[in-house]
DNA sequence: TTGTATGCGTTATCAT
DNA sequence: ATGATAACGCATACAA
C-alpha cells in the first residue's frame, strides 16, 4: 500500500514551504493568488489528501463524530436508518466524518472513543432513564448529545421527540371521534425494564388526556397481547359505548388481530397509532397516526452539535423537544 | 477538554521507558512478569487511552473500516441495518471501528477516505453492474470488498446473495405446487435503471427455471402495478389453468392488492416472495420466501476483508456467494 | 529484557 | 506574504 503524496510533495512540486500547503488548506494567514493557484494546482496534481492521523495528532480535531447506536433495540430499522442518513449527512456538511458505535460495547464504548481521540463529539441513541452514560458525559468534557431523556439532565444536552404531546393528540383524536373508552397496545414488559423514557412519557399524555376526557383505558402489551386479543373477542363496542384502539409497538400483530376477526380500522373501530409514517401508510387501511419525524430529530441534533463545536463550548445543558403532529387517514371514521 | 494522558505519562508512573508502554501493548516483544503488571497498574490507574492519530500517523494503521452504505436505495432498511450491526460487532472482535460513508458522496467519498488514511479498508455496498467505484478500487492498491457484482470482476473482491438460486427456488416451488403460469411483481424502472445486478441475476434464476418447466412468466413493475392488478382482476386461473405469484419489490403493495380483492395467498392462489424474514412473518398471512440474509453476507465479507488485513495481501480476486434457501410458510397451499 | 532515538505528516509559533 | 522549526503521541529500528 503506496504511501500516498504528503503536504512536502505537494510543497516541492508548487515550489513553496510545506507550511504555506498547510495554510492554504486551513485559510489561517492570507496568501497570494498566484501562491494559491500554484499549490493548488499541485494539490489537484498529485491527488493530494491530507493524512487524517497526523491531522488529528497536530491538530486536535478529528473531524469525526461518533453516533452511539442502538441495534437491536425496540428502534424501528427504517427510523434508525433515516436517523443515521440524515445525520451524515448533515456532518459531511459541515466537514465531518461519522464512526459507528454499537451501544452494546455500553459505557466502554464512549470511553474508548473519546478517550482514544477518535471524534470530537459523540450523538448517544436511546437513551435510558438511568443512563450510565450520562454520568459519563458529566465528568468528560466533551460535547456529547442525548437522544432521549434520562431523569437526571443535569449539565447534559438532550434532544427528543415529545411523546407526551403524541400521547395526547391520538387520545384527543379517539374522543373527538366519539369514543367512550380506549384500548392501548403498547410497549412490551422488555422495553418498560429498560427503562425508556419516552414509553413513560407517552403513557403519561394517554393517561392525562384520558382523565381530562373521563375516557377509561386498558393497556395491553406487545408481542404477547393475549389480553387485547381478549378485548377484540369480547366485542368492541359493548353498553353503548365505543371502544378507540392505540396502537405503538406490535403494529403488525395488532392489525393482523384485527384482520383475523374482520374488523376493518375506520370501518368498524377508530384506531390511531404512534408509527412511522412508512408504517402508517403500507398498512391495508392507513392509519391516523402521530409519527416520529427521525429527520427532524436528527436535525436538530446535528444543528445543536455544530453550533457547540464551532462554538468550541461545553454542550450546553436542556432538553430540545421536536414537535409531535398527526395526520389523519383512512382508520378513523372521519379521514 | 483536557489533552488525556499518553503512554509517557503511564511509563513515567510504571517507571519504564515509553517505548516499554508501546511494546506491552503491541505484544511484539517479550516483556517480564514484573514490568508487564506495573505497566498494566499504570494504564489502569490513568485510565489511558492511546491516541489513534498518533497510532496512525506512526504505525499507519488506522484500526477502521469504512463502510459505504447505500441509504436511500433500493434496500429495505431492516436489512441494512442488520448487515451493518452484524459487521461492526465482527469489526469489533478484530478491534476495529466503522466508518460510516453515504454513497451519495459516490466515487469521490471512497477517494476521500482511502486517499486521507483514515481506515485501513473499505466496503462498498449496493454495486452496480458498471460500478465507477470498482474501476477506482482497481486503482487502488487498499483492500475492498465489494457488496454485489460488477459486470467485470476482474481484480475485485465480491460478496454476495445468490438471487438466481433465490429466483429458481421461488419457480421450482412454484411449479411444484401444480401452477402453470406465473405473475411476478418485482423491482420498478428506477432500480432496473440503475443497473442493480441482482436483479438480472434474480430475472435469470425466474426465468431458466420457468423454461425448464415451460411456465410462462408475466413481469409487473412495482409500484406502479396496473398491470398486476388487472391480472387480478382477469382471473388468477383461467382457463382450467393456475397462476402462481412471485413478489420481490413493492410487497406491501402487491399484499394489499390482493386482499383487497378478498384473495387470500394460500387460498385462493400461491404466493412466494424474495424479501426479508421479518417481512415473510409479519404478514397476515405469512409468506413462503427466500430470504436474503443480511448476517450470512457480513460475516462473510468480514472474515474475507480480516483474513486479507491480517495477511496483508491485496484482496483476492473472485466472488463469494452466500447460499439461497426458501422456507415454506402459509402463503403457499402445502405449509 | 529494556532503553534511546528517529520519524510518521500535520498544525502553529516564531521568525523574516 | 512566506519559510524554518518545534511540538503532537506513538511505533519501531538500533543499542545495550
Amino acid at each position: 500500500m503506496g504511501r500516498g503524496p504528503t503536504s512536502k510533495d505537494v510543497a516541492r512540486l508548487a515550489g513553496v514551504s510545506q507550511s504555506t500547503v498547510s495554510y492554504v488548506m486551513s485559510g489561517k494567514r492570507s496568501i497570494s493568488a498566484e501562491t494559491l493557484r500554484r499549490v493548488e494546482e499541485a494539490m489537484a496534481a498529485l491527488n493530494y489528501q491530507p493524512h487524517a492521523g497526523a491531522r488529528a495528532l497536530a491538530g486536535s480535531r478529528t473531524n469525526t463524530i461518533a453516533i452511539v447506536m442502538p441495534f437491536a433495540s425496540a428502534y424501528d430499522a427504517g427510523q434508525l436508518m433515516a436517523f443515521v442518513e440524515e445525520f451524515v449527512l448533515a456532518a459531511r456538511v459541515h466537514d465531518y466524518d461519522v464512526l459507528l458505535v454499537t451501544a452494546e460495547e455500553g459505557i466502554e464504548g464512549l470511553r474508548r472513543i473519546t478517550g482514544g481521540r477518535q471524534c470530537d463529539a459523540a450523538v448517544v441513541m436511546q437513551v435510558t432513564a438511568q443512563d450510565q452514560r450520562a454520568d459519563l458525559a458529566r465528568t468528560l468534557d466533551f460535547p456529547v448529545i442525548f437522544i432521549g431523556v434520562p431523569e437526571d439532565t443535569t449539565g447534559l444536552a438532550c434532544v427528543d421527540f415529545d411523546f407526551e404531546a403524541a400521547g395526547r393528540l391520538l387520545v384527543e383524536e379517539l374522543a373527538d371521534l366519539g369514543n367512550t373508552r380506549l384500548s392501548v397496545l403498547g410497549w412490551g414488559a422488555d422495553s418498560v425494564d429498560r427503562d425508556y423514557n419516552y414509553i413513560g412519557r407517552f403513557a403519561r399524555g394517554v393517561t392525562g388526556a384520558a382523565e381530562a376526557h373521563r375516557l377509561p383505558v386498558d393497556w395491553h402489551l406487545a408481542p404477547a397481547a393475549d389480553g387485547f386479543a381478549a378485548v377484540l373477542d369480547a366485542g368492541l363496542h359493548p353498553d353503548g359505548g365505543r371502544t378507540g384502539i392505540i396502537m405503538t409497538a406490535g403494529l403488525s400483530g395488532g392489525m393482523r388481530a384485527l384482520a383475523l376477526r374482520g374488523l376493518v380500522p375506520g370501518r368498524d373501530a377508530d384506531v390511531v397509532a404512534l408509527c412511522t409514517e412508512a408504517e402508517a401508510e403500507e398498512q391495508v387501511v392507513p392509519l391516523t397516526a402521530v409519527s416520529t419525524q427521525p429527520r427532524d430529530v436528527s436535525r436538530m441534533v446535528a444543528e445543536r452539535l455544530f453550533a457547540l463545536i464551532d462554538a468550541g463550548r461545553p454542550a450546553q445543558e436542556g432538553v430540545d423537544i421536536v414537535t409531535a403532529t398527526l395526520v389523519r387517514r383512512a382508520s378513523t371514521g372521519r379521514a
